[in-house]
DNA sequence: TGATTCTGTCACCAGTCTGTCACCATTTAT
DNA sequence: ATAAATGGTGACAGACTGGTGACAGAATCA
């Protein structure tokens, strides 16, 4: 799922990027009003964290446009004593909001809320590489003829495999992906690669889909 | 679905809920605005009819308010030559008006009306997957031959997972759905999908209809 | 008003998941 | 040559999850 974020305040802009994508979100920034629309047409956001007091075009201007033509879930960021912009901008069709100050617990919150109330449960697509075919949301993957249910994690490492096929991933990076931010320990990487190989491959002694590079971390071989 | 009626005339206020409970609301009641606001808060409903002329805070207030911060489906009810009333009403996001005096029907085609227009969850229709054919409004699924009455969280879970068959729909999703922004716990969703697989399921002990996804949610499996 | 049904809460259980530790063989660095 | 690091393997304990049962209070019905 992708968020676009759009905040002049380029510190608080980063802090909420770095909240959302803790919780799996990819993060798109834009730090005034044109730069929010162009985004928001380029990369076709899943969710809109909308400051309102913007340069170039103010948030409540941007709010209109995207609304007029999409139903991208909007959560409007205001400062305490704005009830006014609050209230305009939910007329106009933003979809919740959030008072600044507040914690990131609150953005996260509120995120997975509009999420959940304005669409379709956030359901990723399957991914196939190969004769693997990963629904992330069963966590079940296919392999040929034969179906395997992951564990969360199994399937979180193996989506992170798959969405890079052939290309080495390092260790810091599988680390963080799959465990977040307040990371892991190489013996965690170990054991849930040693588990997933035990589920997918022929022979998990002689590894062929998932492999190691010596010193620099695993990947999904091409087919 | 649940309606709150808000008018000050007492007498009137008790003919509205008789009449909506004839069609199957359950009724709220309050008098004035600001239980008004206390009620909505408490009982969340599906819909409210409100009038303008309301001692303590006016019925615009009480729209404007309730509107800032939710999408519930107002009804406001004014005296003829109130059209301005009406005009700002209509502004501020209430759905539909009903000018006194006014028959009881008029005021449950409203209803009605309002609540298909802004996506009430669909009462009206039944739904049909495979051999589950469930009607709403009477609470009732039908499996093949069988009918089996469901209790109204009952048949909003199985409605929910009708509405995306062979999807799998996460946890907090169908706490949401079914119990509302309030939310819920895990233990309430567990016994309710124990109940619902105890009437609907062949052999609820291994359930072959509502499936579980473990760390996930549950879903309804395709025929 | 009393009877019945519905719902939330708590407790218990079996099975699964995950992190941690230990051990080992191989590779890399000193 | 030796020590350190790395990747692989096994095992176990605690945490978590989904399922089940029971009961009390709330809500509904007659």
């Amino acid at each position: 799922m992708k968020a676009l974020i759009v905040d002049d305040d380029l510190a608080l802009a980063d802090v909420l990027a770095f909240t959302l994508r803790r919780v799996g979100f990819q993060v798109v920034l834009a730090h005034d009003g044109m730069t929010a629309l162009e985004r928001w047409e380029a990369d076709d956001p899943d969710l809109i964290v909308l400051d309102l007091n913007l340069p170039r075009l103010d948030g409540i201007s941007v709010c209109r446009r995207i609304r007029a033509v999409a139903d991208t879930p909007i959560i409007i960021l205001s400062v305490r004593g704005d009830e006014d912009d609050i209230v305009q901008g939910l007329e106009i069709g933003a979809d919740d909001y959030v008072v600044k100050p507040f914690s990131p617990r609150t953005l996260v919150a509120r995120a997975q809320a509009v999420m959940r109330r304005t669409g379709a449960p956030p359901s990723a697509g399957p991914l196939t590489v190969g004769e693997l075919e990963l629904d992330p949301m069963r966590r079940e993957v296919r392999i040929g003829e034969a179906t395997v249910h992951l564990t969360g994690l199994e399937c979180r490492l193996l989506e992170t495999l798959m969405a890079s096929p052939g290309q080495v991933l390092a260790t810091d990076y599988l680390l963080t992906t799959v465990w977040g931010p307040a990371g892991a320990s190489r013996d965690m990487l170990k054991q849930l690669v040693r588990r997933l190989r035990s589920k997918i491959e022929p022979d998990s002694a002689h590894p062929q889909l998932v492999t190691s590079v010596a010193g620099v971390g695993y990947l999904l071989e091409l087919p």
